[in-house]
DNA sequence: CTTATATTTTACTAATTTCTGAAATAACAG
DNA sequence: CTGTTATTTCAGAAATTAGTAAAATATAAG
């Protein structure tokens, strides 16, 4: 496994990349990797390629897994676990955001809902209202995001793209 | 300037918070306090309530205002800056959603641009592609994103509830 | 000007996160 | 079983990021 210098850049840009979405960069490179990579690739191929330890390979690997972004497959004849991604862009991005959604909004949302709930006559009303717009806000986004996200795939991007003519429908 | 409990949850959720999103601790949580503000307050009093370093809260509403998130006022009578943010939750979602767009995809659309553009020969022809559909489809979200985000408040509300119904219409 | 107050910068410390290498565990082949 | 290869765990090193306190700068009042 050797990498072309424009897929190494690539990789080495996701990598950069995954800083700022909440994955470190590791966990990060070694999705760019599979995520081109025709075949499944073992750690050990992967450290290698890398250039990191093999046990963090292990770890990043186990994240990824959770994610639902990368699956461990065996091919006949080795013993050794091999893992492959999504190579279907659109199936990462969905991914990614449900799993945003749970770790950014859901959390917010259980808040919202507590501090609506509890917050009496010492809360100013002011700022009663505002917890109550902001959970109201989230709550669409939510439902919004719940009715779209189990669309098929045909069915999203048609969606997304009633959103390029949503200017000259709304005159 | 003194919290109620349901206030101080608030801020310290949203403080929480704040690292899932690329945002530190301090500076979400004086987000969420300017937020919840019913005045615009002084660099001061935030520290004070906070209970972290004068010299933080500097720096951090640095960062609010480069996000556009949190703008300087005047008092008359009163030479301190105050500070106020936002209290609409949708245009603090604009403007989050915007940064972020940003930072996480614009620099990503150059790398595909030139990466696409670049690839010859030498790099596999499934990877080529894979990149190519990479690119397309983050030019579609760019696009969508650029046609939605300078509707009006409510060509977004409205464009956000035809997702509501998208599975319906699909049928 | 001089002094008092407000703010920013900076050099340093603390906390957190990431990564490694070694040891432990597991899985298999002979 | 025993030895070999593969994988995971874990304690600590290295790197990064956040936060502090003090010094430097700026601003306005008298």
């Amino acid at each position: 496994m050797k990498l072309t210098p424009v897929m190494e850049r690539f990789v080495l840009h996701w990598g950069e990349m995954g800083g700022r979405w909440g994955v470190n960069r590791t966990v990060s490179q070694i999705h760019a990797l599979l995520y081109l990579s025709e075949a499944p690739l073992t750690a050990e191929e992967i450290a290698d390629v890398l250039q990191v330890a093999r046990s963090n390979v292990s770890t990043s690997l186990r994240e990824l897994q959770s994610w639902g972004l990368v699956k461990m497959v065996h091919i006949t004849g080795d013993r050794r676990d091999h893992f492959e991604a999504h190579h279907d862009v659109r199936e990462i991005f969905r991914v990614v955001v449900e799993e945003r959604k749970k770790r950014e909004i859901d959390p917010t949302l259980t808040l919202l809902r507590a501090c609506t709930t509890e917050a009496g006559n010492e809360t100013p009303k002011a700022v009663r209202e505002r917890m109550q717009n902001t959970l109201a806000f989230m709550e669409l986004l939510t439902s919004v995001y719940d009715e779209v996200h189990q669309l098929p795939d045909a069915g999203l991007m048609a969606w997304l793209k009633t959103g390029l003519k949503a200017r000259k429908l709304m005159r």
